[in-house]
Formats: C-alpha cells, structure tokens, sequence
DNA sequence: TAAAAATACTCCATAGGTATTTTAT
DNA sequence: ATAAAATACCTATGGAGTATTTTTA
C-alpha cells in the first residue's frame, strides 16, 4: 500500500531533483530519503527516477505517479485542514471546568470574546470545587480547567500558571477606610465583616491567619452567594474580603474599593489544568489562543 | 500527517458500524482496530465514531472525513494499478538471462506467447554460460534467468526448479536403432558419434561417463553449433547426445528419434533464478505467471 | 449482565541515524 | 576526483498482539 509521507518525500525530489536537497528540507538525511523512494519503487516494481550525476530526473513511471501524489496529497491536505480549522468547524464543543471565583468572574468574560470569533461552537461551564473538576478532567468529561485550588497527588494532569488571586479587603463607599490603599491586620481588631459560611475555604483559612495574628474582627454577616456578600458591603459600612478579580467591574465605578493587607501572604494562583494523555484537540488550542493576550505565557503551549 | 492504512480502516469501520467486524476483516484485533481510530481522532482532534452498544455511528467530522478518505483510497488505488497493471504498462522490458539450451530451445517460445500478452513489452534474452549470468543477476542487469548449470557458494540468488535436462540418445531415420526405445551404455562401443567440442561442460560428462562404463565410441564429427549436430544425425548415420527439449519439434515430425539411456543418471536441472533481495517487478510476475501452465509449481513464488 | 470498545503491557518491524561504499561525470 | 546516491548496520519509536478493564444498553 502506498504511504503518505513516502508520497510527500516522493513529490519533493520530484520538484528538487534531487535526494540530498529533499532530505534537506525535511531535516532528514539523504540516507532516509533514498529508503523512501527505494520502498517507494520496490512496492510499485518499478523506477521512478533516472539517476545521473546531472540531475535527478522522473522516469515515465515517476511522471505518473507525479499526478496521482499530488492529487491524493492536495486532498489530504484539504481534509486535514476542513476537520482542524476550528473557524470552519460545523459543529465541536468546548467542555470547561472552573472552581467558582474563575468560573464566575473571569471565564465569562473569556468566554463571550472566544464564542465571538467562533460561533458555531458549543461552549460549556461546569463550576465546580478542585477535586471532582480534576475528576472530571481525568474522565475526560471536560477538555480544558481553570482552578485556584491545589491539586493533590494528581499525576496525569498538567498545570499551566496563570495569575495571582489575590484576597483584598473590599469596602463600600460608605466605609471609613474607602480611601486608604492599606491597612495593616491588627487595625481590623473589632471590625464589621461580611463572610462566607464558616465551612468554605476561603473562610477556614481567613480564621487561621487572624486567629496566627491574635485578631478577632466582628462577623457581623455570613453569606453564602458572594453576589449577597458584595451587596452587603456595597450599601453597609462592613468590609469583607475577595478576590480583586471578583470585584473587578465595581472597583472600576467606583462602588467598592479594595485595600491591601500585607499581612495576607497567601496566595492562591490560578491555573490551566488538563489532561495531557492527548494532543490538546484544536478547539482547546482555539480558546487557548485566545488567552494568550491576556496571559502570555501560554504561548508556548500552542507552540507544541 | 493522515495515514493512507488507518484511513482504510476507518472506512471499514464506517461501513461495517463496528470495530470488531472491522478487525475480523483485516484480520487484525480489535485492540489494533481501536487504537487506529483513536490515533486518527487524536491527529485531528476530533471524534470521529460515536460509540454506542447499538453500534457505531460516524459523527459529523467522522462523515466529513469518510468523503475525502474514499475519494483518496479510490486515487491511490487506481495509482497503484496504473503502475503495476503490466497490461497496462506503455513502457517496460523484462531482461531475461539463460544458459545456452533454455536461450536457444525454450525460452524463443516462452517469449513468444509472452509478447503476443503484452505487445508493449521490450523483452530482452542474454544467452550464456552460468557464473556470467549469475553475476548479472546480482548486478541487476538481469530480471530472470533460466540456467541448468549448478550455481557455485551463490547466495543472495533464489532457485525454483523447474524441469529435468534429460539426455538422451538421438538417432536418425536411417539409423538402426530408431525404432528402438533405449539402449545399454555398452552397446555405444564403436558407435559413431556427433559430439560437442571437447571443451564443453556436456561433452567433458559424457567422456567421463564413457570412461567410467569402459565404453569407447568413435567420436567422428565434432560440431560447435547445436543444429550443425542436428542436420548430422538427421541425414548421417551417426548418433549424437542432446537434451531432448533441443529436439522436441524433430521428434515431433519424426526427423529424429530419441533413445533412452538407462545408465544416464546426470539429470540436470533447469532452474529459474532470481536475486530476492527486491520483490518481483511486476513484469518479472507477469512473464512467471505466463509459465504457470507449463510449471505449475510456479504458481506459489506468485502467491507471495 | 454481556457484548463492544478502551486500556495496559509486551514484542518486533520499520523509520531513522551514522558511517561507508559505489557510481557516474 | 568528487559529489550524489546506495548500502550496511545499529537504535528507538510505533504497530500489533494478549490480557484485562471499562462502558453501556
């Protein structure tokens, strides 16, 4: 049976007229080229170069099968391309996963432009904590993930850092401190916060740090919804601590305000997960590259 | 790159709608089946089946792919037999090499009836002794040969036997014995005999033999050339010894007559040989497919 | 639960390399 | 004599197998 490589590297010298000059360009040696086009003829029973010191050139055979290789490969190539060119792509999916600050303050966003450029393609979100996304991701239920957990023991996933997610104290308008750019742990002694319910993450780790740092501020309110959280603060006087990147729209107008306490050493980093057992599939590559502007360190993912 | 045998499986697996039945076609597993179509999934990123229990359906990539695979497999496979269809062929030649009775008495013939198959055919025929023909043979200067000599420490050539050189006593009309069937080695004493020069491989057997028996026979034209001895056994008297294929036509218009010899073991064997190093050309399998008749024992070298 | 496909692993054939020889101008 | 191609030989990747697990109707 014919072999597609043999057919390319059969096209090339071809076009060069020459062995050496192919293995060249295919950055292989001439030794490699000459088994080609010898497995090449031995399978076919016939030559398909006449070789000679002047130029190497196609016998009546070669001249033959010169139209057959290019036809079979330009259809290759055109087959390659309509299933790989996501723009072109009928129909695909995009499966990702999300712990819930990503995947309810940044993947939205992301995914609007990505579904811009791309609009016959499915996109789904699935928020969810870190070990059953990364359960997903094994399973291959999900094709890409943006997590700020750690991955424990998990072999067979691949982490790309992308951010910083930095906790800041957020206050209203309302709130003395609106103005100040920082605070320093101790001065929340005694302050209104709002917070999460006293089983979520976020909230154990807060407690540790002001429990290290013999601070006790005053829990006036505990939201589940970080939306409650924000409206709280938005028309209170209380403070409460977020990520910037969820409050990112409000510190913009101006409703909420963030303040620096360098005291919070912690901090969680976002970051792509999947699963590389596979090749990334070329709708990944597409909403990868779409990233890139924003976080640039994922080019060389796409560049493999 | 797509791969011309995993697209071929892929097809299969599309017509067939499953990977087990596929495997059994190729005779290959399931396992290899499997891992095809994933490979070609993983080079696309795409999936190409939706497997279910109810069988496999392609997906809409996979019916994508099915139309250029089927125009592509099509374009190899009429490449292939474009260039290997010997009928087909506008161009070729088959080199033939043989020792002196195969060049002379049965390979005119063969050749004939090969030409009238494939009137496009140049067909070449280098009569001469073995170690020439066989060092030809290795140089590639030769397709086949057809040689009864023993082939000496020959390695990188291949040997089929194909029929028995068989010696035998040839008499004219006027001779004595001509309506006889055999004769004993000892009733040659005194015989007068046509002989091949001295120096020639038969002639230097048949002194031997004589020697060997205690038998002198009057030895009392030497000719060189074969049908010189002919034309001297058909109007003399004299016997001479020829392989009876030199014969076959005179024997067959009762010109000649031929005696078996019980004494005459040296059967020499006439063998086609070929270097094995390459498959056989196409038109090497067209002109042993043409002898299939004749040597059925052939039928299996074109099995491979 | 049973049949089909996927996976894990192992073995071997083939692709590719380097070094060298052969060929043709 | 020299540049290109062919050959010899060695290594590593990928194809195919067996055995097993996973999936789904």
């Amino acid at each position: 049976m014919l072999d597609l490589y043999k057919l390319e590297i059969f096209t090339l010298v071809a076009q060069t007229g020459s062995f050496t000059k192919t293995a060249e360009s295919l950055f292989l040696s001439q030794s490699a080229v000459s088994q080609h086009i010898r497995s090449l003829e031995d399978g076919l029973g016939t030559r398909l170069f006449e070789r000679s010191r002047s130029g190497t050139r196609l016998t009546e055979a070669g001249e033959t099968l010169l139209v057959y290789a290019e036809k079979i490969l330009g259809l290759a190539a055109t087959a390659v391309t309509t299933l790989t060119d996501v723009a072109n792509l009928k129909e695909g999916q995009l499966r990702l996963g999300a712990t819930p600050v990503a995947g309810g303050y940044l993947l939205p966003n992301w995914i609007q432009e990505f579904r811009q450029q791309y609009p016959n393609l499915r996109v789904s979100l699935q928020t969810d904590t870190t070990p059953p996304t990364a359960a997903a991701l094994r399973a291959r239920q999900l094709d890409l993930a943006f997590v700020e957990g750690e991955l424990t023991e998990d072999t067979a996933l691949t982490v790309q850092e992308l951010q910083e997610i930095d906790l800041v104290l957020i206050v209203g308008k309302q709130h003395p401190w609106h103005e100040r750019k920082q605070v320093a742990i101790h001065e929340l002694e005694g302050q209104s916060l709002v917070m999460r319910p006293p089983h979520s993450q976020t909230r154990h780790w807060l407690d540790a740090l002001f429990a290290r740092h013999a601070v006790t501020p005053n829990v006036v309110l505990e939201f589940d919804e970080p939306e409650a959280i924000k409206q709280g603060v938005i028309h209170g006087s209380c403070a409460t601590f977020l990520p910037s990147c969820m409050v990112a729209k409000e510190l913009l107008y101006g409703d909420l305000f963030a303040l620096f306490v360098p005291e919070m050493q912690q901090r969680r980093i976002l970051k792509l997960v999947w699963d590389d057992k596979r090749p990334f599939p070329p709708i990944s590559r597409a909403f990868i590259a779409s990233l890139v502007e924003t976080y640039p360190q994922l080019q060389e993912l796409l560049d493999q």
